[in-house]
DNA sequence: TGACATTAGTTCTAACTAGAACTATTATTG
DNA sequence: CAATAATAGTTCTAGTTAGAACTAATGTCA
């Protein structure tokens, strides 16, 4: 028999996160942009630009899937890559000015959106939270990179 | 300026889930299905099968989605769909022998796959952590369904 | 019973997704 | 310096994904 039941901690972890991509992502469709988009655009968001590689470490999104979402932002005029002198293997994703533009209004308006299902949590209850998540996120990445 | 800072807590829900899909879905793999088709064989499994609209519920696949995944099963006939005399609407999706058998094989190996990451942590803190999740879960679902 | 609404599933579309194979460039190292 | 390895991105493929429009069947209610 196992020495735990784990089960059901999954099945929240994957609840807890299907209800937040609801919620997200619905108020994400009415601005415009697709969850993935939106997430680039708010990624670029008051820096200078990034690699692909950063982009994608920083979304979570693999480099083979990046590729075609900065293409429709490209087409989109929202962003743009810009070839690195330094390192030919590299290009510079960066927002445009209307891609600056549309960060500016809609990235404080889903902030917003999201902040009223926080309201009836304090700081201290969040930041518990989120050392919980922490902590199972390092088990489990830890669990992979063992090779499991 | 934001009465709380909820970010961080966002980010890590993702990270963790994200985690968690790398983990599992790796090993799934090799077991020869998809992510969503384990989903469903695991969810099928030691049941008499279950109304596609069930299944959409408990593996929290969208009902256009489930059509195809469904679709792919039965393709691997792993599953087949009945026809439900009471209600001319409904169908049942159980799981055939083949996939019974598939079942009793890999459901068991992926648990212990999956065990292994939590072996380090007490069922008291399972439950903990559980109990985080489910009231973070509560709050988006509550925030959405109040039409955020 | 007949109009209307609801529900179960499929189909369609546009997009995302991971993984693997590929190209081009840069780094390493003997 | 040349062979080799590593890295950044693209391309390709099969599959998942949500949402909306659709069909067929059932429920509701006046």
């Amino acid at each position: 028999m196992p020495s735990s039941t784990f089960l059901p901690l999954l099945r929240e972890l994957s609840g807890t996160y299907q209800a937040f991509e609801v919620y997200s992502s619905a108020h994400v469709r009415t601005l415009g942009l697709t969850p993935a988009q939106f997430d680039i655009v708010a990624t670029l968001g008051n820096t200078s630009g990034m690699t692909t590689r950063e982009l994608g470490e920083k979304t979570l999104i693999t480099k083979g899937t990046l590729t075609g979402v900065v293409d429709r932002l490209v087409d989109k005029k929202l962003v743009r890559r810009v070839a690195m002198p330094s390192d030919g293997r590299c290009q510079i994703v960066q927002l445009t000015a209307q891609g600056e533009k549309l960060f500016a209004r809609i990235f404080p308006a889903h902030l917003s959106h999201m902040e009223r299902a926080f309201a009836q949590l304090s700081q201290k209850e969040l930041n518990g939270m989120t050392e919980i998540l922490r902590r199972l996120r390092g088990i489990l990445a830890a669990a992979h990179s063992s090779k499991g």
